[in-house]
DNA sequence: TTAAATACGATACGTACGTTATCGTTAATC
DNA sequence: GATTAACGATAACGTACGTATCGTATTTAA
């Protein structure tokens, strides 16, 4: 083994990590992603565009998860702003139809497939995945209900973590499975059904 | 090539394939998935275990992803029998809760991550995954909602499509990301919102 | 100024594994 | 008995991740 890479090296005695080759890798990542997409991504071609040699990458990054990881995240949260509407159901329909837009037919979206395929199968990208992702985003969501409680508009009983779940877990589920489309009624009809539940809209000819 | 691989013989000239190398095939596919888990799943041990050339593996499946799914599905749906509880609220929590019972801390539950992981690999795969697999298990759960839009338990205008996304997705998103755990509390959660909304739970000190 | 430490790019290597190809053999049909 | 196709065994192919090696460059410390 050459030495640790997952540390920063602080400043230590030998010669420094050049930050011109971090971002050339970061560059090459992805652009590599939008020209190739997720499934033809290689490191050997990373190293090649970003004119680095191997070692420079994996004293970075542990795997090829990681490093694609940290390029997509990037701009991930990025395109993701926290919305505010003022009420509850305005939040969610921003954030839920913001997902949407940052997701369907987009680099980023075939991304994050492959990113959650590669999760199931790279031990240190689950790590880096659950910290570093999956924590933060359902941190920003948790406001969100939280600030609903506060207004009232929901009660303070509710199970938060659940509602998460079913706010972007029906999102997901159509991404991997594509059975059918992300679209705008299908946030709308996601949103009103979390808040009204489906007996809420029925027939007066009930038995 | 040697020969196509997808299309049944049916009855033609040469040797017929054989049934019992069939049955070896699968068998050792299950043992092994049982013993080793998706991640370490090889054909090469498959063919060991089953006494079978790689050609004979390799005639009726095109690719491991492929094989690993029809062993699979063998068990998957006969761990879940169509409930029929006599109202929506009752079938949802049943079939959610026999879906959780069949998949968390189960073989069955770590081949079902395996395969929707592969599915974004696997073109193969995602053809068979989408028409043996998702539709025929939404079909299953289209019904329950019919049947309750029959019975005037809720509107025949809501989108049942959706309903079931909302039902399932919350479930594989906690199967796949992990976050927390998939228990019988999440189970009356999911159904409950999902039949009664946020909002029926509204305290009534709002504004 | 020199030694030690560390990063650098280049490149070869090891390894794993899915998939294909080859081959002599066997079991069926015509 | 000729033809056809499946059989098991085994080798070969292709790909790509990750590691190791090496001579060089850049930094700090003595």
């Amino acid at each position: 083994m050459d030495e640790i890479p997952v540390p920063a090296p602080a400043r230590g005695r030998g010669r420094p990590r050049s930050e011109e080759s971090e971002r050339a890798i970061l560059d090459a990542t992805r652009s590599l992603l939008k020209e190739r997409g997720f499934a033809e991504f290689t490191i050997d071609e990373v190293s090649r565009r970003a004119g680095v040699g191997k070692s420079t990458i994996y004293r970075r990054w542990p795997t090829k998860g990681t490093l694609v990881f940290e390029a997509f995240m990037i701009e991930f949260l990025a395109e993701l702003p926290p919305p505010d509407t003022g009420n509850l159901r305005g939040d969610l329909l921003a954030v839920l139809r913001s997902w949407i837009r940052a997701v369907k037919g987009t680099v980023t979206g075939h991304t994050l497939v492959g990113l959650i395929s590669e999760v199931q199968r790279d031990p240190e990208l689950a790590e880096v995945w659950a910290e570093k992702f999956v924590a933060p985003v359902r941190a920003q969501h948790r406001l969100l209900f939280e600030r609903a409680i506060d207004r009232g508009e929901i009660a303070s009983t509710i199970d938060v973590e659940v509602a998460m779940d079913l706010l972007f877990g029906p999102a997901y589920h159509r991404l991997l499975q594509r059975h059918l489309a992300l679209d705008d009624r299908f946030a709308e009809s996601v949103v009103n059904t979390i808040l009204d539940g489906l007996l809420s809209a029925k027939d007066v000819s009930s038995s």
